[in-house]
DNA sequence: GGATGTGAACGACTTCACAGCT
DNA sequence: AGCTGTGAAGTCGTTCACATCC
């Protein structure tokens, strides 16, 4: 009996599972609730809640052990496959993105690179050859890729939006400032570095007028 | 009689600002609390509560006039002034970030880029000449910046996290991988597109199993 | 008709407090 | 001593349903 998840409780365990693989690299072997409380923002009681609810055990006095977490919660998220990713923009950010160690390291592989601008077909980019965008569908459907991350300047991303959703991408990662309108069966995630920064300074702007009282 | 906001209010009004802001610039007049909904992933019921907890009212029948609601929105959050970054990484990814229009659209600046490498000294990012990061501090200082953002490669980033935390940088945007390890007075935000990722493929893996039945 | 505004019930999260293991 | 595990109370967010107004 495999019951789903609530929304909520997912999110928390994919923010334990981030912050324990980084302490297993510091060379960490347990955590405690109160560490993965401070990392991530969550109480810590709600951290001993969230690993109960999925049936981790930690050892009392000590933690919890550090990499049988990991390996839980993978398990119960099902993230224990790898995913192909077409990612569009061979740009600066492109480049970076697929440069980058943080998608391969959670089980995420840039599989394909394309662009529009032919000067950029053939290059290398991570360990990628950048394609036309024009062979976006056919690659997609080869690879089974099911995710697509827009990296492009901000006028062509509705065209590749489409594009993608054409080829029965299914989540797309936006990281342009347009709102992208897509079918609803096709998930839009915007990185946005400002939703953080407005939300951090509201509460520092108010601490900073209350300290003269 | 000025409240703190609660803080999911606040990570909310947010939402509303980004996509209405973006509502606008397509040329739309009202927005509807169902379409905030619809891009933001938030109940309309729940858009409705909070613009009325804010004493933002809308029109029956219309919706909500996007202007003004941006400019309410901007009061209540107090994002009327304009914070100047400091940017860490010259790079892909620093140089992206630098020429992106996003944060600008939101009253934030990248008023000074530096990296370590000699070699990038002097070149221009953005609308910004490279600094050596040095020079870190006295920047900070004279630019009154509260905000960092880490580009750099991985190795790097703790020993920048360093400096800015000597330079009074209270909020740090850390696009790498590696766990900032900082006082509590600093506030670290990963920009991690996993974690998003993470999240939906379990509802979109849960979904696919149920096709069957 | 279409959208806002709101009471009421429900569910999720937070927090306190404390028992229990190592 | 330190940290997990858990009951219970309180707070916050979500959802349904429906009255209300343009």
């Amino acid at each position: 009996m495999r019951t789903t998840l609530q929304p909520g409780l997912t999110n928390r365990l994919t923010k334990y599972l981030r912050t324990t693989q980084q302490l297993i690299e510091e060379g960490r072997d347990a955590v405690s609730s109160k560490e993965l409380g401070d990392y991530t923002g969550i109480n810590p009681v709600q951290v001993r809640r969230d690993l109960n609810a999925i049936g981790f055990s930690g050892t009392r006095g000590v933690g919890y052990q550090a990499y049988d977490l990991v390996e839980a919660v993978r398990d119960i998220l099902g993230l224990r496959q790898t995913y192909n990713i077409a990612l569009v923009g061979a740009g600066n950010l492109g480049s970076a993105i697929a440069a980058s160690t943080i998608l391969p390291k959670r089980g995420f592989v840039i599989h394909d690179v394309f662009d529009a601008d032919t000067d950029k077909i053939g290059r290398t980019v991570g360990n990628v050859v950048v394609k036309h965008i024009d062979e976006l569908a056919k690659s997609v459907a080869e690879a089974e890729e099911i995710i697509g991350i827009i990296a492009t300047p901000a006028s062509a991303a509705q065209h590749v939006a489409d594009l993608m959703t054409e080829a029965n991408i299914r989540v797309i990662l936006n990281y342009t400032d347009v709102l992208l309108h897509v079918p609803s069966h096709v998930d839009v995630h915007r990185i946005d570095p400002t939703a953080q920064l407005m939300h951090t300074l509201y509460y520092l702007t108010q601490a900073e007028g209350q300290e003269a009282s």
